[in-house]
DNA sequence: CCGTTGGTTGACATTGTGTAAAGTATCAGC
DNA sequence: GCTGATACTTTACACAATGTCAACCAACGG
């Protein structure tokens, strides 16, 4: 998507991005400049620049990257198998607490930039209305079970659930709030049962 | 606060400020840069570090003149003023879809420089309690008048409303999403009535 | 007249991104 | 074995931005 695809995933350029990881896993650890990705890499700072575009594109990549290594698809279709729509939208909020950990320091990188750079806005629109598509489709099965409240336009509920469940709610209250990933579930769970869903 | 206080409010300084505050307005131009905002403010560069420490001082008092030019004060006693808990709620949101677009620029800059700088992050903390203050008021108030659900936990309900009444959820609703300022107003003052208190 | 205050100018160090050019090693295919 | 492409390296540079430093200047109060 980033990259012309064909010869996309070369030796180096995996290591590149799982050096990104890495060196982004680290929550202590500031944002790492390129420099520091090629060192991790063992790479020099310029064969960033033959995958890559720029520093944006680097950065998207690799949270896709970090998507395709996680078992992201996995709890996809584990959220789909519930066996109803308040049950769905419960896994859902686990999912979303399940994946922000690892996400958060590169969303929140990726978040400040694309004020300046249109194309990774974008990049990072796109991958925002994949989350947003998830986040239809669960007030879709809401509405097909008469679960939504009444007063809800679909697409309200739609960006509200994909606002109340963003990393950057996870980030404040685990981060910064210091709650417990526990505390964190059951208090968006019932947040989004009684705002949106009858009982 | 920022600044020692006794001779904190040279002319100059008070320009350098409007000047911030002006190129922060404009939701279009890009995060101003020193130089800009000196040029802004018909200053030299170097008279920006005579009176803020670094850059982060300068944005961060910029926040706090803003909150001073306009009618904060007001708003707030106009929330506290309200003739019962949820009135006093549905107020807040009230005043949050005023504050929100003057300030949402430049606390995009700030949260995203907070992590790279403890003292800014330290500033910035500060500010969030005064405003996690408020929603802890208002949480007291919705358990004198026996309106807060019972399994919320006081602590958990005013850090969720913190969150969902923050300028962070505003701007992506209004700003990316596009929302109406009453589509916002009408959808978070409803899922913090439902999620939140009894009816 | 002196010194302080608040400002100016200009130069500089540093860090970061991105570009460019030239060299090197390896491997495929003729 | 030579040729050429591919992947990467090294070095160098341009550019923007922050922050520091030193010297200079003008006004104003004692």
């Amino acid at each position: 998507m980033t990259q012309p695809a064909g010869r996309g995933s070369s030796a180096t350029r995996r290591r590149i991005l799982e050096a990104a990881h890495r060196l982004l896993s680290d929550p202590a650890a500031p944002v790492p400049s390129m420099q520091a990705i090629a060192e991790a890499a063992d790479v020099s700072r310029q064969a960033l620049y033959l995958h890559f575009r720029d520093r944006a594109g680097l950065l998207l990549a690799t949270v896709d990257h970090i998507d395709d290594s996680g078992d992201l698809a996995e709890g996809v279709s584990f959220v789909r198998d519930a066996p109803d729509a308040l049950a769905a939208m419960d896994r859902f909020v686990g999912l979303v607490a399940w994946t922000s950990p690892r996400i958060a320091d590169v969303a929140r990188t990726l978040d400040a930039a694309r004020a300046s750079d249109p194309d990774l806005e974008a990049a990072w629109q796109d991958r925002m209305a994949g989350r947003r598509r998830m986040c239809r489709e669960l007030v879709g099965r809401l509405i097909d079970e008469g679960r939504l409240r009444p007063e809800w336009d679909p697409d309200a509920a739609t960006d509200l659930l994909w606002e109340i469940t963003s990393v950057r709610t996870w980030e404040d209250l685990v981060v910064d709030r210091e709650w417990s990933p526990e505390a964190y579930m059951t208090a968006v769970q019932r947040v989004l049962r009684h705002g949106l869903t009858t009982v």
